[in-house]
RNA sequence: GGUGAUAUAGCUCAGGUGGUUAGAGCGCAGCACUCAUAACGCUGAGGUCGGUGGUUCAAAUCCACCUAUCACCA
């Protein structure tokens, strides 16, 4: 077999939130496919980075207090550690916001206006009079011009569905600061995609084979059919203020996010080139050039989401077509992740972050096999459905895979000291011919890891059904059999071993657990097929794997419940850099969002909650607590309750004794640092300073339900 | 609104080029077993393939329309 140079990415997460279930779909279908071409021997070089640039990373910075560097610096490290939980192996993850990257969108920039193709225009654009800057269609809010919905944003109304531009909201206002927005003049930079060169070169590259056939029609759908010129130009420039890479030779123009971010590919792939050092010398073994020449015979592939297919099978090949680069082999398009077969929703709990499975699941290659049994290499949605994932994971991996070795290889150890004996030829020999015909090696090429591991599963029942018929058990008890449960036991190692080996592009960790188990050498797919020899010396058996417990799922939906957090990230999937996405603003910015009206409860959701007119009988000072306040309630009860109110900033004690106000009577109680406190006394609060406990009419007396 | 995709047993999914009684795993019921951190084996009950109408000797599989879900519309 030849040897493949394969270059491989996955899309850039943005710098803005947290690496979410729905992410990692991505990046467990790319690792996957990765480590299998390295289990064949190619030189596979896997690259990612975080897209660090925009409008939104500017503003949440600002919200924070820090420098944009310093956000992306925070994150990039919670984005690396959550990948490297998942075992997505990375062969550099880097940053858009690096030279190299800089370097490379000027570069490209540079031969795109020598080849006549940036115009600049000027456009009218809505500006920020009090921020002093040109407002994105995300940022800004107001009423829908078709069914007079209020707070709806620039590009499209969420009530009625109606998509229109920003200049046509009725009373537009500016999400960022509040300010009413004027119309200003500014020249915008723009990359001709509507040139003959460019739609001519577009219409033939994406029937090139370089895209899925649904892919492809999407693709036919935005270049109009032969002859119908509807690639419109593609505005490149943002003014400042804005994070990002200056344009060359237009002070205040910055780059648009979305220029630099696939620029962000090829910046950290020369990262990972620099990198390459042996004795501190540089190893020169990875040629950047051999990968990014016009006529490279390297295969450069993108998985990406179907969102941003239109970045990367229009856009991207078409500035790497006209600034000297090759264009991508193939891109990988996936769909989007649902939970219990509906989106993602925070107040379900299902907007489930990658920290948060980690914390509560920990054994993160439940999740990558059960993305793997459902990843098929089309752009149709996949359901994580939850009570599946147990009953799969449970079922495939503990009861069929891990089952095979631990049901045998006790045998081995206690008779026969640890050493396995002569291989079942026979029974061997469906798994010696799944090896040579390459089925779930085609599987996986293909990328339907669906299909390998059905396959893989129907092996490990062959296995289950060969042990089932030589009853080891039996064999063990009879006198002279010895010989037989030898040969049935050291059989189910082979039949074991090969499972590990089509298995561990989805399960490294585990493989590696197996490796050492069996003391072999690190499973790889490209030799001949053996059998584990006759006197081969194995270890002793420890449990490799065990159940995943329905409730740890539950422990992590309830983490993940926020309803009563405000909104802070998009509630669309997008996961790349989406400054053309839904995004509201990062921060709850003065009036809206944040204060969102909770979702709608049931009456009965309401009487749950016990409300109870409450006398003030005693406040005061906590001694050592910055906020709090120690009340004593009197609700009509035999002992008054305590509780623990964080008012102490707006309140004196002194002038608290003897006030009525309303508690929450059934409060689950918590013990805190100064004591335990029985209850909540509600209190109103807002944006602004200050902070106002309730008060009922005159007459209400203690104990009272609020109803 | 336009476009692309999806809709098959309780659940999750397979079903090139249309062709005998529509498949798997899980779940469920029964049987059996005890080697295995209750795992494994055997048997069985469940779908007429989103709806309607076409093409055809024959359609889950082709066509039209409809409905629902997802995405995109730069």
């Amino acid at each position: 077999m030849t040897t493949r140079k394969i270059l491989v990415t996955s899309a850039l997460p943005y710098a803005n939130g947290s690496i979410h279930l729905g992410h990692l779909v991505e990046y467990i279908q790319t690792d996957i496919w990765v480590r299998f071409q390295k289990m064949q021997g190619h030189e596979v070089n896997y690259v990612c980075a975080d897209d660090t640039h925009g409008t939104p990373i500017m503003l949440r910075a600002e919200a924070e207090g820090i420098t944009p560097e310093a956000l992306i610096a925070r994150v990039w490290q919670e984005h690396y550690d959550d990948f490297a939980a998942f075992h997505v192996a990375f062969d550099h993850y880097g940053s858009t916001n690096s030279n190299e990257t800089k370097e490379f969108a000027q570069g490209i920039y540079r031969k795109l206006k020598a080849a006549n193709l940036i115009e600049v225009r000027s456009i009218e654009q809505y500006y920020d009079p009090v921020k002093n800057m040109f407002l994105p269609d995300r940022f800004i809010k107001g009423e829908c011009p078709k069914c007079h919905a209020k707070d709806q944003y620039g590009d499209n109304c969420e009530v009625c569905g109606a998509a229109y531009a920003p200049i046509e909201l009725i009373n537009p206002y500016s999400a960022v600061s509040g300010a009413k927005p004027e119309m200003r003049n500014s020249d915008h930079y723009f990359f001709k995609l509507s040139a003959d060169t460019c739609q001519q070169f577009l219409r033939s590259w994406t029937r090139s084979g370089s895209l899925q056939p649904e892919a492809a029609n999407k693709m036919q759908e935005w270049l109009g059919a032969e002859g119908e010129n509807k690639l419109s130009d593609w505005d490149i420039s943002r003014d400042a203020p804005y994070f990002g890479f200056e344009i060359p030779d237009a002070p205040g123009k910055y780059f648009y996010v979305w220029l630099d971010a696939p620029v962000g590919y090829m910046g950290s792939f020369k990262q990972l080139c620099n990198s390459q050092t042996e004795n501190g010398k540089p190893k020169t073994v990875l040629d950047f050039e051999e990968y990014w020449k016009p006529d490279s015979t390297t295969e450069l592939y993108h998985f990406i989401g179907k969102d941003i297919l239109y970045f990367h099978a229009l856009f991207w090949p078409a500035m790497l077509e006209h600034s000297g680069f090759r264009t991508p082999t193939k891109l990988f398009a996936h769909g989007f992740l649902t939970v219990n077969g509906e989106k993602m929703s925070k107040s379900r709990g299902t907007f489930i972050t990658a920290k948060s499975y980690i914390d509560n699941i920990k054994n993160t290659e439940y999740l990558r096999y059960y993305y793997a049994a459902k990843i098929n290499g089309t752009m149709e949605d996949l359901d994580l459905n939850l009570d599946d994932f147990v009953a799969k994971v449970n079922s495939d991996l503990i009861g069929k895979y891990i089952n095979i070795a631990s049901r045998c290889a006790g045998f081995i150890a206690k008779k026969f000291d640890g050493k396995l004996g002569a291989t079942d030829a026979a029974a061997a020999a469906e798994f010696q011919s799944a090896y040579q015909d390459g089925a779930i090696a085609h599987c996986y090429e293909q990328r339907d890891f669906a299909r390998a591991l059905r396959e893989i599963m129907r092996l490990a029942d062959v296995a289950n059904q060969y042990i089932a018929e030589q009853k080891p058990w039996e064999l063990a008890k009879q006198e002279g059999r010895e010989a037989d449960l030898h040969v049935a036991c050291s059989t189910a190692m082979t039949l074991f071993r090969d499972l590990t080996l089509y298995l561990k592009p989805v399960l490294p960790v585990l493989a590696e657990q197996v490796e050492a188990f069996l003391n072999i050498v690190p499973l790889a797919w490209n030799s001949d097929w053996q059998a584990l020899p006759a006197g081969h010396l194995i270890n002793t058996y420890q449990h490799l794997a065990t159940r995943l417990d329905p409730k740890l799922v539950e422990a992590m939906t309830a983490a993940n419940l926020e309803s009563l957090k405000p909104v802070t990230e998009s509630h669309s999937q997008t996961r790349h850099a989406v400054a053309q996405q839904p995004l509201p603003a990062p921060q709850p910015l003065k009036d809206e969002g944040a204060n969102a009206i909770a979702p709608l409860i049931s009456i009965e959701d309401f009487s749950k909650i016990d409300l109870r007119v409450a006398k003030i009988v005693n406040a005061e000072h906590v001694t050592g607590a910055e906020k709090l306040l120690k009340l004593t309630l009197d609700i009509g009860e035999e002992q008054p309750r305590t509780v623990f109110a964080g008012i102490k900033s707006a309140y004196d004690p002194e002038l608290l004794k003897g006030r009525m106000t309303v508690m929450v009577a059934n409060l689950a109680p918590r013990k805190m640092k100064f004591g335990l406190s029985e209850g909540m006394v509600l209190a109103a609060s807002g944006d602004a300073p200050g902070l106002f406990i309730l008060s009922p009419d005159d007459g209400a007396q203690p104990g009272m339900r609020i109803k």
